[in-house]
DNA sequence: AAATAATCATAACAGGTGTTGTAAAATGAG
DNA sequence: CTCATTTTACAACACCTGTTATGATTATTT
């Protein structure tokens, strides 16, 4: 075997700990999520999660990637085939927390939000996380207004920062409140926030 | 003494040992925050929580009572001189985590969301809180359509639910995220809001 | 003043935590 | 097959957790 999928091997393992910390945490929180627990889940001891990670921490770092990383995944796959102002609807349709899989990213990201204060490690991960996305979603925005899809005068790293909170905001509702909103208020809200990005036509 | 000043005394305990549980879960989040050094940040011994308080989770039920009382404080005392839609934009602006003690208010409130999976007792309390709030809300837009402030189709129960998600999305990010929003900034996107309810006149 | 109740300190308990080190098993290369 | 490396299990470590019980101290009431 070449050296490549040796370490593809390991990142695989690493990922299937990382899927069983993701499972519990959605579940029981941050808290009940011990080592030992993530090992039981997994079906190992805590041996295999001291070999692949350093510690704890280094452990949720890497779930939160894999969790970001599936997050855009999955906003890339369905904006694929469409085109113009769309585009910004169906990615955030895209990653609401209406699936099993959705509510369980979306927990993982909350717990560890509630877990960030007094870590520094997690809290600049996050932030570098939270900006590569914005970056993403920047250009996304830059293309439209190429096009002429939306207003010109906007600034859009403001836009950009505003869309993340509208999608937190109505993601963090979903999971934390009773509310459920119906795929027609959920378009209601996008189609709002994407109407004021439009230029004025008299 | 009479027997209300006691149960004033009473709650007036509970408080400072609630007050100081939020300041170490805003500082050092909810693992780190253990009965022992909430104690020791008031200067007592864990004998003061166990016997005012059952249990931990019964501390941070009362703890998340008190927190939200105080943001329906503020909201209150920043609109009593404020007439038509621009109640709902003060109301706003006074609770985002712009002051130390907002800042500490989100924490908490954020280290709640993250903790409640698997603690069905704070979920429960957590949805009775989330739903008063809406309900005031609600009151407030009701009070709106009659004064013909804004347009008279609209499902409140929606509205009012899609304010909450607008106000944490905001809250959430300006605590995780880097972005620090200008004053002007967030009076953009409350206003952006603001602007859907209003009755179409042409 | 005596008795009752509220308040708080202290210590012990049983259990769980992340971390570390060591040794066994599995795997792959020469 | 042999040897070296990777992977895993296991046990022990020191420490921290929430909870509970027991007294001591203080306050309130009778």
């Amino acid at each position: 075997m070449t050296k490549l999928s040796v370490e593809e091997k390991q990142s695989d393992r690493r990922s299937q700990v990382a899927l069983a910390a993701m499972k519990l945490i959605a579940e029981q929180g941050l808290q009940k999520t011990s080592l030992r627990a993530i090992a039981h889940e997994l079906g190992c001891t805590t041996g295999v999660l001291t070999h692949y990670f350093r510690n704890k921490d280094e452990l949720l770092l890497f779930l939160l990637e894999v969790v970001m990383e599936r997050l855009a995944e999955k906003m890339a796959i369905t904006v694929q085939d469409v085109e113009g102002i769309d585009r910004l609807t169906v990615m955030m349709l895209a990653v609401f927390p209406t699936t099993d899989e959705l509510k369980q990213i979306w927990r993982v990201w909350l717990a560890f939000v509630g877990y960030m204060p007094g870590h520094v490690g997690l809290m600049e991960e996050h932030k570098t996380l939270y900006q590569e996305f914005k970056t993403s979603l920047k250009n996304e925005l830059t293309a439209l207004v190429e096009t002429g899809a939306i207003a010109t005068d906007l600034d859009l790293d403001f836009e950009a920062a505003a869309w993340i909170a509208l999608m937190d905001g109505i993601g963090v509702n979903m999971l934390a409140a009773p509310q459920t909103y119906s795929d027609k208020q959920l378009k209601m809200m996008i189609n709002r926030h994407v109407r004021s990005l439009l230029p004025n036509i008299e």
